[in-house]
This record gives C-alpha cells, sequence and structure tokens, in this order.
DNA sequence: CTGCTGCCTGACAACGCTTGCACGCTAGAA
DNA sequence: TTCTAGCGTGCAAGCGTTGTCAGGCAGCAG
C-alpha cells in the first residue's frame, strides 16, 4: 500500500480512502491513486484491514456433506447472493460423528467469520448453546431453530401434505425411508418423520415402527432397507422417501426386482431434483436455491445492521408435484372409499 | 492472548508459543495456559496471524458453478483433505462472462489464500498469465495446463476410447453432446471432444459438424439439441455425451420420443455419476472424489514446500462401464464388419 | 486585513499476533 | 571456582490496514 501511495505521490490514508470508496478525497487524488493501484495490480489484504474493523468479510457454512444435491444448490444461491454483496464464502464438512465432535471443539469459525450458516443439522443443546456463545450471527438453514434466525421450509407440514396425498389414494400401508442417522444429516429427516406420523394419526391409522426404515449413500443399504420392507407380512403399499435422491434409489431398487410402479408401490420424494422430472417421480417441491439465496441474504443483513431482529425466520413454500410414480393402492379395503 | 498470558502468569509470546505447539515451552507453562486458553475459550484470530506469517491457512477454489455433480464430488474430496491439512476452503464460483472477467480484474483470492484451485476453466492466454502473476500456486484440477500445476484424467483418452467402442459396436455414425461453451465449463468440453474426433479419424470416419450439438442445463435446451439430431438427413446411431448429466437428459428425451435405446440409439457418458448406474447409462468413470483428494494434496503441498516441482502433475485413471444404453448399431452397412 | 468555516490531507496510534534477540538460570566441563 | 552451553522466558519490533486528530489551504464574511 505504501508503494501505491509513493507512486501515486500521496499518503497511504489517502490510498486506503480512495480505495474503500470514501467521499473524502479530491477527483485528482483518487484517479492518481487508482491508477498507481491497476499498474501494481495491488488489492488490500482482507486480514489486515479486519485486524483493525473487526469484520472479516466472510461467511462460513457448515454442511454434514458436500456434494449431495440440495447442499449443491444452497450453495449456489448463497454464492451468488454473497457474490454480489462482497462477503466471500468459506466451507467446512463434517462427515460423521468425530469431526462433527472437533469442528465444535475448535470452532475455527469462532473469529474467523462474520456470521455462521449451519445447514440441516440436528443439533444437541450443548452444540446449539456453543453456537449461542459464539459471538458471531448464525443462520439455520433447512431447519426451524426457536428463538434463533432460520430459513427453511415447513417440512412437518410438507410431509403431512404428501403423506394426505398417499392416504387420498387410498394408501393405508405407507413406508417411510429416512437417511441414515448417522450421516448427521437428521435434521429434516426428523421433522418429515414428524410430518409422516402427524397425518397417519389424522388418518386414525397406526404408526408401525417396521414401516420406517433407514438408508445411506448406495446401491447396497438401499436394497436391504426396501428388502426389510418388501419381507413384511403386511408390506407397504407406498414408500415416502426422505429425499428424492432416496426415492431414486428406492425406485432402482424397486424396478430392478421387477415390481411395478406405481402399479404395486407407489413412491413419492421430497425436494424435486433435477432428475425427478426425467424420472417421473411424484414429489415435494422445495425451492433449494431460493433457500441459499434467502440464507445469503439474511446473514448479509444481520452482519451489516446489528438491530436485525436475531431471531428472524424465512419460511419458503413447498408444493406437491403428482407425477408417474404415485397411483392408487391397489387392494383397497372396504373402509378405504374415504378417500 | 493477552488475558490468557495474564491468567496464566506468563507473557503473550509463552502463549504464543504454546498455542502453536513449539517445543520451547516447558510443559509446567504450558499446562497452564492451556488450561487458560480453555476457560477463556479462546482461539488464535487467524487474521491477525496472517498478517505476521503472511500465510492465510485457506485455500480458494474457483468453479464455473456450483451445484453440478462432478464439482461437488471434487468438493466433498478437497474438503476432506483440507481439513485433516488444517486448511480452510473457500469458494467462488462465476456463473457468466461477465462474473468471469470480474473476477480476474480483482482477482480477491491474491492475498486472501495460500493457494488457488481452478477446476475445468477453459481460460485465456491473458487469465493464465494473471494467475501465473498471483504469487500463491495455482493448481488447475480437471484440465491439463502444460507447466503448470494440475490434477486431471486424460480426457482425450478417454474420449478417443468411448468413442472407439461405439465404434466397435458398429456406429457410424456418433454425435457428440456437449454443454454450451457460454457455461464456462468448457474445459473438458473441448480434451473430449478432440479425443471423438482422433478416434473418428482413427476409424477413417468424418468428423460432421451437424454431430457436434451443445446443450445447456434444463430439457428444454436439451430437447431443441437432440431434435437437430434426429432431423438431421442421416441421423446419428449412437450418442457421446460430455457428461452424464447431459446423457441422462439424452436418455430422457429419447424415451419421451418413443425412440429405443439402445435399440435404434446407442446413449454413451461420461463421469459414472452416482444415478449412471440406476438407470444403466453406459459410462466412462472418472473418479471425481479422488481428483478432489489429489487436488488437495497437491496444493497443500505446494503451499508447505516451496522446493515442490511447481509443475507437478497427477493424473488418474478412467474406465469404461459398458450398461444398457449402448449396443450394437442396427442398421450395419457392409463395412461395418471391421469391428 | 483578519477570523472563521470547510475541505483535503498526512501522521500516528492502534488491531492481535509472531519472532529475533537478549537475558537469567541451571548444569556440566575445565 | 570459572567458563560455556543450553533451555525457558520476556521484550519489543513489526505485519498491512483503519480511524482519529490535527493541520494546511482556500474562500468568504466582517
Amino acid at each position: 500500500m505504501a508503494d501505491v501511495a509513493e507512486r501515486a505521490g500521496v499518503s497511504v490514508s489517502t490510498v486506503s480512502r480512495t480505495l474503500r470508496g470514501l467521499s473524502t478525497v479530491s477527483d485528482e487524488a483518487r484517479e492518481r491513486v487508482e491508477a498507481a493501484a491497476r499498474e501494481l495490480s495491488f488489492v488490500i489484504s482482507r486480514q489486515a484491514s479486519s485486524l483493525v474493523t473487526g469484520k472479516t468479510g466472510t461467511v462460513a457454512v457448515l454442511a454434514p456433506t458436500l456434494g449431495s444435491w440440495f447442499v449443491g444448490q444452497v450453495l449456489r444461491g448463497l454464492s451468488e447472493v454473497l457474490r454480489d454483496a462482497g462477503l466471500d464464502l468459506m466451507v467446512y464438512s463434517v462427515a460423521d460423528l468425530a469431526e462433527r465432535a472437533a469442528f465444535f471443539d475448535r470452532l475455527p469459525a469462532r473469529r474467523n467469520a462474520d456470521a455462521l450458516l449451519v445447514v440441516s443439522f440436528d443439533l444437541t443443546e450443548a452444540e446449539f448453546a456453543r453456537l449461542d456463545g459464539l459471538g458471531v450471527p448464525v443462520v439455520y438453514v433447512s431447519q426451524h431453530a426457536p428463538g434463533r434466525a432460520s430459513v427453511y421450509v415447513e417440512d412437518v407440514a410438507a410431509a403431512r401434505a404428501g403423506t394426505r396425498y398417499l392416504r387420498g389414494l387410498g394408501h393405508r400401508r405407507i413406508a417411510y425411508v429416512r437417511a441414515s442417522p448417522d450421516s448427521g444429516f437428521t435434521c429434516s429427516s426428523r421433522t418429515r418423520l414428524f410430518g409422516y406420523r402427524e397425518a397417519l394419526a389424522e388418518a386414525g391409522l397406526p404408526y408401525d415402527e417396521d414401516l420406517v426404515v433407514a438408508t445411506s449413500r448406495g446401491r447396497r443399504e438401499t436394497s436391504k432397507a426396501v428388502g426389510r420392507l418388501l419381507c413384511l407380512a403386511d408390506p407397504p403399499t407406498a414408500v415416502f422417501a426422505e429425499t428424492d435422491e432416496i426415492a431414486m434409489e428406492v425406485l432402482w431398487v424397486l424396478r430392478a426386482s421387477g415390481i411395478d410402479v406405481p402399479g404395486r408401490i407407489s413412491v413419492l420424494g421430497f425436494d424435486d431434483h433435477d432428475h425427478a422430472e426425467w424420472l417421473d417421480l411424484t414429489t415435494i417441491a422445495q425451492p433449494a436455491v431460493e433457500v441459499g439465496r434467502a440464507a445469503g441474504s439474511l446473514a448479509h443483513t444481520l452482519i451489516d445492521d446489528p438491530a436485525t431482529d436475531p431471531a428472524r425466520h424465512v419460511v419458503l413454500p413447498t408444493c406437491l408435484i403428482p407425477r408417474g410414480t404415485t397411483g392408487p393402492a391397489l387392494f383397497q379395503e372396504p373402509d378405504a372409499g374415504e378417500a
């Protein structure tokens, strides 16, 4: 910066003022500084300015995994908004419980970011407390954190609606396939399961634990989960999958074993993944990119304007998209006519 | 830090030395410092230390888009390695040419990261020059950058092999569907097209520009691209798609219009996307997560050990996985027996 | 001509950490 | 006993910015 100052024939103060766009600089000086900065291809060091301002110009996001469709979409929306706001995006992912513990132990974001976004984590009370005491705004993404800033879709209501829809098609035995709890990605898992249970109760159907199975990424696990459902004495006629990615795996296992979808089993997903349309998968659409955008701008607001309500909520809509993987239950019992 | 020092009854120097694990601290002092730091939940400010050391502890990655399958997988591998190395991961994405120009103009990574990873960018000479003068190591990921550190698969050879495979099935009219050049994701696009052309030449087949079409994300664009192929006077009997994501869209368009795959048209993809197996898509597999890991550890090496060959290359293997979307060309011409 | 008001500008003290240097101490060699 | 070596520690000088403060210089009214 001193070099730029010398070249422009001014002091470092003036360079600093110019480069930050403060108005108290004469046009002439401004011009000379900008030229000098360009010639020396000078950019200000974030580390140095953040040392004095206390702002890092960075937002950190903690996700259970990168590489899942949902997280990818959220990141897309997020980076778009943050770029416009001049903020950098730092990503942390924790794949398993050990890493998770390590993250909360070290909490590297503590002083290295102006805000932290937490994507779909089922946090313990201790972890919540740790984040509350972090000293920077935390935005909970894709999860409803009471009393804290969050951006989410109404998972419970959406899952209830999805289950009702299946019920309306005459299904009485509806399975729920969730992501394995050890994946860490269990927040929406829990809430959606809750909506599913509510809808069952509403329809007077029993909650049967045998109908709730978990799977983790990969064909083998899903085959096992589906297998468990198929060999029940009273197997399901419909499957509600926590995400489209799981639904697609289920679909594949069912088709590979010659089971007609939706003839014998209906499949309902959640997300409206890019591929859902190609596969004609009935699903509950959520605006994933928009979730990222909203989270980004909420974080931006929280950073710039400390007077903002720290418990602000943004709720985004979902909608069920009926497609070809769901159909009427074939073997309706006499009382199913209520649908 | 002064607080910690006071509480532990030592100087800040000793606190600094302790917290960085230097050995020249007595066990007794170390213990007291660690206790004090824990009680005050103190963490070192990266900004401040990087101001002194010149190291930021951060690696930046520039990608054409987040949210594509390939980038997601690379990020997964990357974050895994970087986490172990104690480095943070910062992501920048540029969606269009304007943003791209802005990025290279401002080059925010300049002093804010210890290394920059560039994922699959078809860079201009000017951009290469700009990055060369950046002052931090740059690793080119999923692209071969001559004389510069890069991690990639042999796209040309793989595409050649894939095209040969189709040729071996008797196909003479092989289309190539690429990502739209304006998406920025054009590096592998170009190299794979090159391999395709080589294989055609090798087989004595003409390169027909009508058989090369571009598409961008979304059903509509792909329908148009496939439509252009189908209404050719001499339409293709096989399609080589630049990525599995494109291949899947092509597959979907073909099936939706009642065209038998592989009966009338064979489809070959590239990536071995998670869904490729479910869709029984023949594809050229590349180890995307491994690419990310290799890139991460190369960056790590380059940062820590300046003596490393700055033009180090890591080449990872690909392999063709024959599945159900490719089959023999039906209407073989007399001389097709050579296959 | 003097005094006052504004507008720009430069000097300088932080910000929180690292690191070279010097100091004091103990221990073993001479 | 004196000298040297080595270890553990503290001091203080930065690292590259920002923000405060005072000062110089016009311009204008008195």
